[in-house]
DNA sequence: CAGAATCCCAGCAGATACTG
DNA sequence: CAGTATCTGCTGGGATTCTG
């Protein structure tokens, strides 16, 4: 760690770099869980609203249109009656749900240890 | 990647789990830019408003204490006038911050793509 | 079923000023 | 230098209703 990457990861940390709206969209919550719930597979609307526990139709709605819009999520639209539509991870949105997925699976094993620190921190 | 790992990540997706309040934590736009920040090495305060353009040192302050709270952050104080005030990530920051710097290039790597995406979105 | 439209509010976040 | 305090506005997001 520290200053060994070739690449230096400054882009977001500049304020007028396209890398930080890239980075907002990222750090939408919904968005997130909303993606990390497609990264077990391809899901309808009512299936998303379920998986995604709280998600609101409408926040749902809108967070699909951003990762759909940055290219990170496909819609599927079987033209039957009533209308089914799927989505679907891209390639692009496949590449970023992975350490997404290891955030998520990184707080699995250290919520122990996180609550620790709280309840230290707020005993002081 | 789909249903391989012995871990679901449902964790985060949980409206009732802890895990859904240390991820809110975690995708908090400014909380995420600091980590990443002090991913490069200890940092005074005014350094780190200087490094992550456009932050506000309330914004600052208040991510600071969510991420020592949470134990991502240690905050060492040299009592001298003035005083002397830095930012350490801890084992546990170090961990999350692996993820976050891959996100991060990612996201270096692949703007471009996304930014084609974008514009193809709205043409449509 | 899959959403769009509307209304509405809490609280996140910015600006400014002050302090140990 | 390293913050805190206050005031305010903006918008993310909830609840509800309506439609192709």
């Amino acid at each position: 760690m520290s200053r060994t990457a070739a690449i230096s990861n400054d882009g977001p940390l500049t304020a007028d770099c396209p890398c930080r709206v890239v980075f907002d969209h990222l750090t939408s919550r919904w968005s997130l869980l909303v993606l990390l719930a497609l990264s077990d597979g391809v899901l309808r609307f009512h299936a998303l609203r379920d998986r995604v526990e709280g998600i609101s139709e409408k926040m749902l709605s809108q967070s699909l249109k951003t990762l759909v819009r940055d290219g990170r999520v496909v819609r599927h639209v079987e033209p039957t009656v009533p209308p089914k539509v799927s989505y679907e991870l891209t390639r692009l949105g496949e590449e970023v749900s992975e350490p997404l997925r290891q955030v998520s699976e990184w707080i699995g094993r250290r919520i122990d240890d996180i609550k620790i620190a709280q309840t230290h921190y707020d005993a002081a």
